[in-house]
DNA sequence: ATTAAACCAGAAAAATCATTTCATCCTGTA
DNA sequence: TACAGGATGAAATGATTTTTCTGGTTTAAT
């Protein structure tokens, strides 16, 4: 197999995969919360004390947990079977593996007594809850919706400033690879410029962190005026989202005072490569004799001895 | 509180946090890879069952786990009991918080017939899963040495090509607002031109997915020669990695023949946010009050109408 | 080579815990 | 108020885990 490095291999789709779990369960906390009024009073009480506490009945016992929430055990049981479990244990366990999953990436904040390891995990984990609600929150339409219009495209041109500049480079330089032709302004002179000489055959991809980009607003609307579709890659509720033919809401806080700049640049590339895997599998065959052409070009740019560290 | 857009609040560390969650259980399988030849001879079974499946495990009673590694069921508890758990079912439930939070990102290739909803679970979760890779393959030590360099350095550039230019253009701008003085450069030529007049108290911070870009690696000859201190974002064992004076290695793949360029620009950035955090940390209240000033300033580029979507 | 000691593994008994059954108790309605 | 209906819990049942104890196997010393 050759080595892995930016990529040699021949198959763009293999990445990694989801071990068997049903969407059901992926939201645990959430289920049992829509299920609340469907349950019994006293299984009601059994919600409220989960709902409360998750990770403190990972503990308990079946009686534990009926004599916490003031209720029989029998009533436990009819709980996690309201919920659609096998019984007790069985709801037990998928708890642990959702606490297990999002459970972890809570808020928390760096302290001044934290080793830089704990700042290592805490970056890392503070990333993943991020992407762990972005990916819960998408809206497949809207991604299908873009992907359809970037597959037909004639020409792709990506618009972001500060932090969303380097997003917008990074996505030219993967469709760039696609084959679509791509570019990529994070300057405002020039992005209206490109805007208005655009054609309706071209898509714009508006990247904005705020939503609010007074340049980006006017770049997006010279766009649309030219006659481009426009998708949006924005938070929900702001006047971008409101511009775009295809808003891609990104909502990367959910807490309002917290500070969380670190994460939704890397949300909205993570978004882009499911763009971008989207639009590679709508093409054809073609593209991956492509890919792996591309890739050989690339091997002459690098050294090829190996090195101990 | 104020909008939550690019950086708006005052405490630049508040974040996110990690649920209580022993380090020892962090890795629980490693931790059986570990002890495996602490175990007896039986217990070993049991061991290697479940390092070949986990999560099949999780459906089992102790009976079928005993029959299915061919040993009896008073060995499968004492096997617990080796690793340090209560017994079989505190193991259980522990496996399945580590499987929930890392084991379901393993593994897998998108298939045709997948959705655009599976496209987009599964890259988000290819994603994490490589971030947790990163996160626990991550040196502390190297990190603390590269967060010092970054503290006292005059000037700090950062380089890179493709997929990895837009990280350093990332990284610039990340430090940029730290009031480090920093710069970018993804064309050879002037990474070359740059690094030649490049100081003893510089650093330089090398960017590469394969550690074996030509160009790149005469950059950072070039920036050495010239007294630079070189920080390498490198795969471990790569000839870059060999070059630099404070080497972090970042390995994405583990699985040899699997395409996963997706994810290895991201853990870079990712590691240049633990970066920024490390050095924000160790600069003085004078930086928070620039900050402060800062995204005030940044708020006169916006637009403050909110539209509904 | 032989034997004792320590150790290891499994069968069966015991204990624990989840589940079912069934009787009782509410709650709402005629 | 009486009755139907479902909702709840006590106690019995059943399943699964855990402990105990015995037989066997390795190890080391004579």
């Amino acid at each position: 197999m050759p080595h892995a490095g930016l990529c040699t291999t021949l198959n763009p789709y293999a990445i990694w995969a989801i071990r068997g779990k049903t969407l059901d369960n992926i939201n645990l906390l959430r289920k049992v919360q829509l299920h609340l009024d469907e349950l019994r009073k006293s299984e009601r009480k059994v919600a409220n004390y989960i709902l409360l506490d998750p990770a403190s009945m990972l503990q308990m016992r079946i009686s534990d947990l009926a004599q916490a929430s003031d209720v029989s055990e029998p009533t436990v049981i009819r709980f996690c079977r309201a919920l659609g479990f096998d019984g007790f244990q069985s709801f037990k366990l998928q708890l642990a593996q959702y606490l297990g999953s999002s459970g972890n990436y809570v808020q928390f904040s760096v302290s001044d007594s934290d080793s830089v390891a704990d700042v290592n995990r805490k970056v890392f984990d503070a990333t993943i809850g991020s992407l762990l609600n972005v990916r819960d929150e998408m809206d497949p339409v809207a991604l299908e919706k873009a992907i359809a219009a970037l597959s037909k495209a004639r020409r792709v041109e990506f618009y972001g400033f500060g932090a969303s500049g380097s997003v917008a480079i990074d996505a030219q330089h993967k469709f760039f690879r696609l084959q679509v032709s791509a570019a990529a302004y994070t300057d405002p002179h020039i992005q209206h410029m490109s805007a208005i000489s655009l054609k309706e055959k071209d898509v714009v991809v508006a990247i904005s962190q705020s939503g609010r980009t007074k340049a980006l607003i006017q770049s997006v609307n010279l766009a649309r005026e030219a006659g481009a579709t426009v998708i949006g890659l924005v938070p929900r509720g702001t006047p971008l989202a409101a511009l775009c033919d295809l808003p891609i809401h990104i909502n990367v806080e959910e807490v309002e005072h917290v500070f969380t700049p670190v994460s939704s640049r890397i949300a909205h590339l993570v978004v882009i490569d499911v763009l971008a895997m989207g639009v590679a599998r709508s093409s054809s065959e073609h593209l991956q004799d492509h890919l792996k052409r591309l890739n050989r070009s690339l091997r002459t740019l690098r050294a090829n001895s190996k090195k101990p560290v």
